[in-house]
RNA sequence: GGUCCAUUCGUCUAGGGGUUAGGACGCAAGAUUUUCAUUCUUGUAACACGAGUUCGAUUCUCGUAUGGACUACCA
């Protein structure tokens, strides 16, 4: 009998969620809804020093534009509220005086700053301090100090934290779905600090293990930052007496730099040439990064992107929507190295989306482009413009460069095509052929293309050479979509004033 | 330094004791096109190293190297 699925995201709000922290939450999610269980979104702003005005909306916001839906948490309530840790601060403290007086944790009153000496005057010694069952008896802390004077600390000086008591020698068996069975010597940990002097608030550790309880969190899904904690983390369950209910772990591959060393972190910003936010984010410094929305990304080829790295579906199935993804998701193949983000793929699959997506839907994202350069253009002429441009566009941003002719005659043209091409018999001929496009009756590009392929045959014109100077007067250089069908699109009289104004042109 | 994790084309990856080691992105070439793209075809390129086990190892084991994470009153 096995109990609800039920996982959580639990992003510390510090900044905004970045790729590595998507894929985390999109892999929570994607098991979730291939279990038919809950995906929970827990804020766990327990380090009152860091906390980031925003962070938590930003969340919220992204996940949502990438189709990741909450279905307990902090933006959407549920059983188990509040989903922010602040808010249940007060219930923590007394978990850890349980554990404080069953013997799995005690008081320890060093300052900051005793601490800072002491190790110091190891590194001296050329030793690593570590807190452990070889200076808890030494150091001044609940199991050293008489009880009268540890009562008198705890209600006087107010200064104390708690730390969990590492047992000596012991080896800690672990079971990782993705990882399989690791095993840990207590003796190589020391005794964390449970919960913080500073703010009277738990240390993730202790909020994480009790809220992963109380919430009935089935599946710890994270990043594998947190594998070296795990022993802590099953030794408090065993403390607790929660192994019964302890959930099952797995520890997700890092996201590495493309380039150079590291894992990926909030902190590269923009420096590495592509997006590492899903949106753009305004940071309460004034700092602005870019982001996958606003740089141009379909959610549906982010999140494609996102899923891929460090998992695949064990065919050679790429193009995956999200309810494929559902259908298809097992933490059982996800990969143990960690991988690269690489934004050529991402651009490809981004490409794949957008001639995926309907004109309609594009042409209403572009219509807010034409809107803010104060462009009009009529629907039916502005879905055939779409139909042409999303063909060629890597990114939504692509558009209004891609497309930008069918708008605005050009005000320069490209001087290697016009040295190339506008010389010889070309410029009369182009005039030429504007009186045959002029004739055109019905101005399709069917029929502006029958009118000049026959002209051309007709006399033994060169094609290429007629045909790219007429671009050139249309589109101001070699590239663009088919000229006949730009011609019958930006109609008739626009055409043969743009032939005409290259025939007025003398300098470039 | 210590503990833990990892290692297949440049990148994301499939595979698994005997394979021409497969796919995708990128790159290159060709086809198509009036141009640029798109599209299609073809090509390019990988099992970190050393031992052991074995008839046979890229696949299993052990070492080494390399990379990574963690080592805070941060998460």
């Amino acid at each position: 009998m096995s109990k609800e699925v039920r996982v959580r995201f639990a992003p510390s709000p510090t900044g905004a969620l970045h790729i590595g922290g998507v894929r985390t939450a999109l892999y929570n999610y994607l098991f979730a809804r291939k279990n038919g269980g809950k995906f929970i979104l827990r804020i766990e702003d327990t380090d009152s020093q860091r906390f980031v005005e925003g962070a938590e909306k930003y969340v919220i916001e992204a996940l949502k534009w990438c189709g990741i839906e909450i279905d307990e948490g902090v933006s959407v309530g549920g059983p188990h509220a509040p989903y922010r840790q602040s808010e249940r601060s007060a219930m923590y403290l007394a978990y850890a005086k349980q554990l404080v007086e069953n013997d799995y944790a005690y008081y320890a009153f060093d300052t900051a700053e005793e601490l800072k000496t002491v190790r110091s005057e190891y590194e001296k010694r050329g030793e690593t301090f570590s807190y452990n069952a070889k200076v808890r008896e030494t150091l001044a802390t609940s199991l050293s100090l008489p009880a009268e004077e540890v009562e008198r600390r705890l209600t006087e000086e107010n200064h104390w934290v708690v730390r969990f008591k590492m047992p000596v020698n012991e080896d800690i068996h672990m079971t990782d779905i993705i990882r399989g069975d690791v095993t840990v010597n207590s003796s190589t940990l020391d005794d964390k600090v449970l919960f913080k002097a500073v703010d009277k608030l738990p240390t993730y550790h202790l909020a994480n293990i009790v809220d992963d309880y109380l919430m009935e969190i089935s599946h710890v899904i994270r990043g594998e930052e947190w594998l070296p904690s795990l022993p802590l983390h099953v030794m408090l369950y065993r403390a607790f007496g929660w192994t019964e209910s302890m959930p099952q772990f797995a520890h997700l591959p890092l996201l590495l730099k493309p380039s150079g060393k590291g894992k990926l972190s909030k902190r590269d910003g923009d420096s590495l040439g592509f997006p590492v936010f899903p949106l753009l984010w305004n940071a309460p410094d004034g700092s602005v990064s870019r982001g996958y929305r606003e740089d141009g990304y379909l959610p549906e080829a982010f999140i494609n992107m996102i899923a891929l790295l460090g998992w695949n579906p064990g065919t050679e199935q790429e193009i995956l929507s999200m309810d494929e993804l559902i259908d298809l998701f097992s933490l059982e193949k996800v990969g143990k190295s960690g991988s690269r983000f690489d934004p050529e793929k991402a651009k490809w699959f981004n490409a794949h989306y957008i001639k995926e997506t309907p004109n309609e839907v594009l042409a209403k994202e572009f219509s807010k482009v034409l809107d803010d350069k104060k462009i009009e253009c009529e629907d039916a002429k502005l879905l055939k413009i779409t139909a042409i441009v999303k063909e060629r566009a890597l990114l939504m941003t692509d558009f209004w460069e891609l497309a930008s002719y069918f708008f605005i005659a050009p005000t320069s043209y490209n001087e290697k095509v016009f040295k190339k091409f506008y010389k010889d018999e070309n410029p009369a001929r182009v005039v030429e052929a504007s009186k045959i496009i002029s004739e055109v009756e019905d101005f399709t590009g069917e029929n502006i293309h029958e009118a000049l392929h026959q002209w051309i045959m007709a006399n033994e014109y060169p094609m290429g050479k007629i045909m790219n100077t007429l671009r050139l007067a249309i589109v101001g250089t070699n590239a663009g979509a088919d000229l006949c069908q730009i011609m019958s699109i930006i109609g008739k009289k626009d055409t043969l004033d743009r032939i005409n104004a290259i025939g007025q042109c003398t300098k470039l």
